[in-house]
DNA sequence: TAATAAGTAAAACATCTGTTTAAACTAAAT
DNA sequence: ATTTAGTTTAAACAGATGTTTTACTTATTA
């Protein structure tokens, strides 16, 4: 294995559990066992080195997603929860691409939102923009009653649920696990997520301040 | 003032904006004008400093919380909206506490959610555990169907929601105020936010995997 | 085979981090 | 007026961080 895979691996491994901010290039490089100065020789920075542990993932998962979506757009009357299980599948394909890929890349998301100020936000909107479009044209599809502004704000409510829930979600397991005495997978979580935020989306519109 | 309201002062703007992991010691005594050591004084060390901060917030919110909690819960039969507004009134009553209050606070709950590896929430949990039994104890009366695991995660999806928009929510707000061309308060994601989580705690009880 | 490029290695660099020390200053109490 | 306790200050400490340099080794190309 060439030192560049050995040092994509130890990275997403440490970034997954312990953030971005919270691993060191030291502790990278002698997971993977390799030289301190090698990833600036291979990536050139850190900052490129987390971009480039993101886009594997992405690369495998945004074709698949544009096409899971425009299935669901295809249809004569999607519902939300349809548009939202149409993320399911191609997250699950990223356990056969890497062990235990849907979890680690959920975290590795949820770690990028919170972590560095926003900057992979900024990286994966102009990185992979056709993802974000075909996501809200099937929402817009399937509840067309939802003008802009307010989709705007609960797509990130959504973003927010999700991504939260993953950077967590192995505290989260653990806790559940010993409060109800049977373990949880990161599919169970999905399957619990789903009908959440299609409802959240799926809110009527009206107000609430009388 | 005092050098110990200079330093929590200084110490909960910057927090708020740059997270406790991107924020020094350095940065929070210059902008204070203390010395350096004047924090390890006062405080004994920068966690110390953290949870004086949230302390001083969560000693001013605990008390309305459980007041407006309790009231809900004493009606006949509570919706799920009428709890999750209870937190309204007592989240906009810390701007009168501090300048920007209620959107200083949400901030530093995001971040402690999300930084530091989880020891805020474990601060949160053990030092003020009335709100999330309140809090608790609201929802199941509006929701009895819903079992305690179920609900166990549609509270943490909530919690995801709202730490996850607070925490960005200056960016968030910026993006709409040029994007939708009108001004957007934190009051205002507050109103759009009710309905969604209440919306998606209140999801009906199925299994979508078909 | 010789020459060139690509990759690896150890060490140092410069900077930043939270924390501690020890001396100086201030104000109240004896 | 002198002691005492509380507070502030500048300086240093000890460790971690990302990055760069320099020398060395391996692989590729002419």
């Amino acid at each position: 294995m060439s030192t560049k895979d050995k040092i994509l691996d130890a990275a997403e491994k440490l970034f997954s559990d312990n953030g971005f901010n919270g691993t060191s290039l030291r502790e990278i490089t002698s997971l993977a066992e390799v030289n301190l100065a090698a990833v600036n020789y291979h990536f050139g920075s850190k900052k490129e080195l987390i971009k480039a542990v993101m886009s594997r993932y992405m690369n495998e998962l945004s074709p698949r997603l544009i096409s899971t979506l425009e299935s669901v757009q295809a249809k004569d009357k999607p519902t939300l929860t349809e548009v939202f299980s149409a993320f399911v599948e191609p997250l699950l394909a990223l356990n056969q691409f890497r062990d235990n890929g849907t979890s680690i890349f959920l975290q590795l998301l949820g770690r990028g939102y919170t972590d560095s100020q926003g900057f992979l936000r900024w990286f994966l909107t102009t990185k992979y923009p056709q993802v974000i479009e075909h996501f809200i044209a099937a929402v817009q599809k399937a509840y067309p009653e939802l003008e802009p502004e307010e989709m705007f704000w609960r797509l990130h409510f959504t973003m927010g649920t999700v991504v939260f829930t993953m950077s967590s979600s192995d505290a989260l397991i653990d806790i559940a696990k010993s409060d109800y005495e049977h373990s949880v997978r990161i599919e169970d979580v999905i399957d619990k997520l789903i009908p959440y935020v299609a409802a959240g989306v799926g809110a009527p519109l009206q107000d609430i301040r009388q």
